[in-house]
DNA sequence: GTCTATATCCCGATAGAC
DNA sequence: GTCTATCGGGATATAGAC
């Protein structure tokens, strides 16, 4: 690795990009976002990063994908601190609407981007572990795996609104916010999991 | 009413430009928006709205406050066809994912748009009705204002959830995928009805 | 693999005429 | 209340040199 630095002539520019992208969209907001801002930034010009990437989205998507990547393994050490199937569901919807709150670039460019999951088979790959996750509740309904499917949409429903209401204003702003609507994703999981039979179509 | 057609010389531009608006937003998404191409679509020019607004935003709030009373609208119309309040609070969290799906332009600006809610009151007096709505689950809570707000915002960020998601396409597209999201939603309400005593901080 | 330079396009907003 | 004209800004993307 020769490193030279001050002028990414090193040869990572494009996980430099990635970092860029990144920062800008912390600062700028996800709809802030350009292309030229972020090689701005990284000193090079603008045409550098078609080396790189096919274009301007195809950058947003890699990003997207190291975002679900960071998502998965949030997720997944929430789960690690409970015993319980029914537990690790509920800590993992607050670590949901955490993410949301603490790593909002990343949460913004995975839901609030808008791009065409489809025509990046990169992003749908980069879900499943998420999917995966979400799926512990098997056991919770007895190996019954339609009605486990239902539990887990509805988890992930209902954290993805705390989230988005949460970083929408709805709850206020700051780590109390954040905590307090965490709080409610959590005790809302227990709900779901109490009033389960409700949920199946009868 | 003069009524002077074919270049809104009549009049009614400020309205008229609500109406262009939705539109763009209907066909270029709510961040393909822009005032230039709204104003194109009047035959009028760009210099045209700063007579009815003060800049692109002050529009775009305009919108979303016609926005509001359609979807309270929506959300009304629903509870009336209920008759205890436990069935309101669902068929209203089935109703706000349907809103999401066939009033997509219009969600969006509410939601998806991520204006300063706070610097325009004329939002902050369009979304009480809302809250007001699903104040429903008073009853529900034996008389609890606090059980039922706990209730009311669950319900609500899961229907909230639900939409996004649907309108973000995981559950896919087309009219089965909306009748399966307000499906799922509305099951999803009566179960944190029935479980409703998880939700209490303990 | 990056740079220089450029082509092309769009936007929001304002000043002043009518 | 709308138009003409224009300013100033920023974006994506490509061609060709090094």
């Amino acid at each position: 690795m020769p490193a030279k630095r001050g002028r990414y002539h090193h040869g990572d520019l494009r996980s430099a990009l990635v970092d860029a992208a990144i920062s800008v969209i912390a600062e700028r907001g996800v709809r802030g976002f350009s292309l030229a801002e972020a090689t701005r930034r990284l000193g090079v010009t603008t045409a550098a990063p078609y080396r790189h990437f096919t274009d301007r989205d195809d950058l947003l998507a890699a990003v997207a994908a190291r975002a679900l990547s960071v998502f998965a393994a949030m997720l997944s050490d929430a789960a690690d601190t409970a015993d319980t199937p029914a537990q690790r569901l509920a800590v993992m919807a607050g670590a949901y609407v955490k993410f949301a709150a603490q790593q909002r670039p990343l949460f913004d460019t995975i839901f609030n981007l808008g791009l065409d999951k489809s025509r990046y088979p990169e992003l749908q790959r980069a879900c499943e572990p998420v999917d995966t996750l979400l799926t512990v509740v098997l056991d919770v309904c007895d190996g019954d795996a339609a009605a486990a499917n239902e539990l887990a949409d509805a988890v992930e429903a209902t954290a993805h609104g705390y989230a988005m209401l949460l970083i929408d204003g709805e709850y206020g702003e700051g780590l109390d916010a954040v905590n307090a609507a965490a709080a409610k994703a959590i005790a809302s999981a227990r709900a779901l999991i109490a009033g389960r039979q409700a949920l199946r179509p009868a």
